[in-house]
DNA sequence: ACTATGGTTGTCATATATGATAACCATTTA
DNA sequence: TAAATGGTTATCATATATGACAACCATAGT
């Protein structure tokens, strides 16, 4: 796979978890402490997230940031 | 955990994983297919690497991305 | 109709990851 | 001594992630 799949895969799953979470994407870019629409570009997968922002990321959604790769 | 002890954890497993191939910072940065300089800043937690650059060196040591979160 | 909410798209500025290169140190080996 | 190798550090340019906004669309509810 290559990486601009991979990104794209990471970003489904964030809406997937989010969703789960019921949460909107205000709610988690607030949680993450950053714009809704850096949100909506990864969970789009427009972007190339760096490991701080999968983190944070993790972090709100209170999962494991290996879960991201599931 | 922070960003910051994340990112230094991150790098120290790719050091680790990396002697356990036995390659040098020179045979895995080629693989990887960037900078050994790049890489050098990776694995000391000195950037915020990108998922495209995790998932490079991934497939560089022939392991899950998520083995770096181990 | 209007209001609120979630989502989408776009633009511009700023911060920073990476590319590219060079110089240097330590160790090993010829 | 010298050459080779792995690692470290530094610098500058370029690409791009993110910040900070704004405007818009669709839908639900009043």
């Amino acid at each position: 796979m290559n990486s601009a799949k991979l990104i794209e895969k990471v970003g489904k799953k964030i809406v997937k978890l989010r969703k789960e979470k019921k949460q909107s994407q205000v709610d988690l870019a607030f949680l993450c402490d950053f714009e809704k629409s850096n949100l909506r570009r990864i969970e789009a997968g427009k972007t190339n997230p760096t490991l701080a922002t999968l983190h944070k990321i993790s972090n709100a959604l209170e999962i494991d940031i290996r879960v991201l790769f599931d």
